[in-house]
DNA sequence: CACACTATGTTTAGATA
DNA sequence: TTATCTAAACATAGTGT
């Protein structure tokens, strides 16, 4: 999207694929504050990087959605448990 | 951010606040799956418009956590609960 | 690793239909 | 409302340090 077009397939280099991810990870989060504060919406986000790091972004309401991950984990718990129940 | 520069804080004209929800929220999912395809990432995104409408962004692993407003609303129940017990 | 640069590709604000 | 247009603003790939 600069110098060159890319395709929008997985990078092979890893370390070239470390660097995308750093700077689109920020650009995807500054979207989401932006469309969150112009347009009132309500925005919960999380990003798992390749190795398993976690980033996320709550506007205010989603916060306790999206405190830690810890509380993902539980979460995610709580919905196999709920899924078996059905 | 084109024809003039504008600031970051909430769109008080209800029709052109729609309208650029609508532009951006487009443009954030394609970030969303461009970062998620370009580095091999797992994304959830969730975005509640002002008027209480979902859209959601899944990428593979995520999709069970994301599949419909009425499962978000029995996962909030099941956090309450669990905070609740604690 | 993280940051700085910048040419170029992409997004979008405002207008118009 | 929903869509298209486009100039200008913005994001970023490749490069360098």
């Amino acid at each position: 999207m600069t110098r060159r077009k890319i395709q929008i397939k997985k990078i092979d280099n890893r370390n070239a694929r470390q660097v995308t991810f750093s700077k689109r990870r920020r650009g995807l989060f500054k979207k989401a504050f932006e469309l969150s504060t112009l347009c009132d919406a309500e925005i919960g986000l999380m990003v798992f990087s390749g190795t398993g790091r976690l980033y996320e972004y709550a506007s205010s309401r989603e916060k306790r959605f999206f405190l830690s991950i810890e509380k993902y984990i539980i979460v995610h718990s709580l919905i196999a448990l709920f899924m078996h129940s059905l």
